[in-house]
RNA sequence: UGGGGUAUCGCCAAGUGGUAAGGCACCGGUUUUUGGUAUCGGCAUUCCUAGGUUCGAAUCCUAGUACCCCAGCCA
């Protein structure tokens, strides 16, 4: 097991249902991962489906996967398939089979009749604006509606004939009858059920007055027997109305919410509305564009379920909130990466090396390793000849004494090559260096050279057996920390116009076997990934980066 | 001037009366045919503030302060 996989870090959550389980108040966990299917899972969603079902794993208890579907108008099957694509993408496995709040409507319907048969809920036809007005303000308390005290029998005709489609949109409502001048809004007589009449992605026609959220997930998680419903913290306002349903209806089981904080990223952006903005108003390709902070995205950007794992479990579970830095998503990543992924050689931005004592016609093949420390990796063959490829800014003329690659006159280390000299340095008109003429040490493949040392090592590809691949640069999508803090300006001013720049790479032939979705790390500059759906179509090459190395060049340079 | 939460290193986060874990980032050394990796070392006399209790407080008490959430027929 990969250190990656370490186990997972205790939170309070843990702590508590462990205390639980060891007084017998638990016998068996049971959790849920309930997303609505209004959109794509993203990086927030991956932190509370690793929480849920990680809570289950530890236990030895299971997590269902329940679309929490009680809003017809924003849901679709295309959200569904691609929930439960990335849940098992990430890695796991759903108990039984996939749950619908919907499967319960019938059932909902009748605990709602048992509401109001006990006086705790009734029709009330107050529009829209007048039970804003009603319900008071957060220093006022609300005032009671005037259709409150309606009998019963009336309540009971009113409501089947909400179910039978005898009402418009928006004309009535049923609600549970709590206490308006409650200091917690949520129990100034909620509402239970509305008239919507639109057909269901999984009901069809059947229904056209459906449960709201509150009415809707307590019940259903007693359905299930959850135990514990963990969900984040703008919820909490709301478990003393999850508890009242609870209480006050003959549901089979008393599950218990628990609320922990949200994960926020800095230069990214996680809220499904605004990420829904992006995608309809065409900032990226679609809900999997690499720059994504989607669960897709990250896939096809390079990002594995391993490295999602690993980063949730670093930042751990608290009711704390704050925002993570995304160099942690990062280290996550790369620790991952660094294990897995094989290695290759790649020029993105190309200068010609001629070795003019090579001759002219020869090219060696060289067997490497894919992997420096894996030997299970296997190997792969490069070949060398006279013309080369290597990295522009691998050469530099008048080099600082800490530049440790190509100079004028000097000598550098070709990975998993020879060692040679830049003898003459040739340019166009303009002074742009547009080759160079090097010599080659014939004594140092494979070893060091007698005399001295060549401490540089630089990255190259042979030219004639170069493979040319698009190259899809990604840097991060926002260039602020906090896109979405200030309430002056749109988050979309902030959107990072150098977010993504595609360019031609120069790949090693071994490359050419790539298959879709495989991550590699082109040797010193970072890891890239064969795009999931472009890469190998009509014979064309397409890479993701995925991330950098950590560069401490950069760093010696930016300090001047 | 309502209710509910949260405050421990630049960021995340342990700690629940016995004298501040760990990770990220950062800084420095070693190794290295990736300026990567690995490895070693440094990095909070102090826990939002001010009082108090105690032999002893991040942990208990008191009074403040800051920030987050709630007034959708969204979830």
């Amino acid at each position: 097991m990969s250190n990656t996989e370490a186990t997972v870090a205790p939170n309070f959550i843990r702590n508590l249902i462990k205390e639980e389980l060891a007084e017998g108040q638990v016998q068996q966990v049971i959790t849920r991962f309930p997303p609505e299917p209004n959109g794509y899972l993203h990086i927030g969603h991956a932190k509370s489906i690793c929480l849920n079902f990680g809570l289950a794993e530890y236990f030895n208890g299971e997590c269902n996967l329940r679309f929490d579907d009680t809003n017809p108008e924003k849901e679709s099957q295309e959200y569904i398939d691609s929930i439960q694509e990335d849940v098992r993408w990430l890695g796991f496995e759903w108990s039984g089979k996939v749950r619908y709040t919907s499967e319960y409507f019938d059932q909902l319907f009748d605990y709602a009749v048992e509401l109001i048969k006990a006086g705790k809920a009734y029709v009330c036809e107050l529009n829209a604006e007048q039970m804003r007005e009603y319900r008071g303000t957060l220093t006022e308390a609300g005032k009671n509606s005037p259709f409150r005290d309606r009998s019963v029998e009336e309540n009971l005709d009113q409501f089947n004939r909400m179910r039978a489609g005898e009402f418009a949109d928006g004309t009535k409502v049923l609600r549970a009858k709590i206490d308006m001048s409650a200091p917690n809004i949520n129990l100034r007589d909620p509402i239970l059920y509305r008239i919507r009449s639109v057909p269901h992605h999984q009901t069809g026609d059947k229904w056209c007055i459906y449960p709201s959220y509150d009415f809707a997930h307590g019940q259903s998680d007693a359905l299930e027997g959850i135990t514990h419903s963990v969900c984040t913290l703008e919820f909490e306002d709301h478990r003393p109305l999850y508890n009242w349903f609870i209480d006050n209806l003959p549901v089979p089981a008393k599950p218990k919410q628990i609320e922990f904080s949200r994960l926020n990223l800095n230069y990214t952006v996680t809220s499904k509305r605004k990420l829904k903005q992006l995608v309809d108003e065409g900032f990226v390709s679609g809900w999997d564009d690499p720059r994504m902070p989607t669960i897709s995205g990250m896939r096809r950007r390079g990002y594995t379920p391993a490295s999602l794992r690993h980063f949730c479990d670093l930042v751990g579970v608290t009711r704390s909130d704050g925002v993570v830095d995304v160099g942690m998503l990062y280290h996550a990543l790369r620790a991952d990466l660094e294990q897995n992924a094989p290695r290759a050689m790649c020029v993105l931005d190309p200068i010609k090396v001629t070795i003019t004592n090579y001759p002219d016609d020869q090219v060696e093949e060289y067997v490497v390793p894919s992997h420096p420390a894996d030997e299970s990796m296997g190997e792969r063959v490069i070949p060398f000849s006279k013309n080369l490829l290597i990295e522009a800014e691998d050469f530099m003329e008048d080099a600082p004494k800490k530049f440790f690659r190509l100079t004028n006159g000097g000598e550098v280390r070709l990975r998993n090559s020879y060692v040679i000299k830049c003898e003459e340095v040739i340019k166009d008109a303009n002074g742009k260096i547009i080759e160079l003429l090097c010599t080659y040490d014939a004594d140092t493949l494979g070893k060091n050279p007698e005399g001295r040392k060549v401490k540089g090592v630089i990255h190259w590809v042979s030219e004639p057996h170069a493979v040319p691949a698009e190259v899809r640069l990604y840097e991060n999508l926002f260039t602020d920390p906090n896109p979405d803090s200030n309430k002056e300006v749109n988050f979309l001013a902030h959107i990072n116009p150098e977010s993504l720049a595609v360019t031609t790479g120069y790949c090693e032939p071994s490359l050419l076997t790539a298959a879709p979705e495989t991550v590699f790390q082109f040797e010193r500059i970072g890891y890239f990934c064969a795009d999931r759906y472009d890469h190998g179509v009509d014979g064309k090459l397409v890479f993701n980066k995925t991330v950098g190395l950590k560069d401490s060049w950069a760093k010696i340079q930016n300090k001047g």
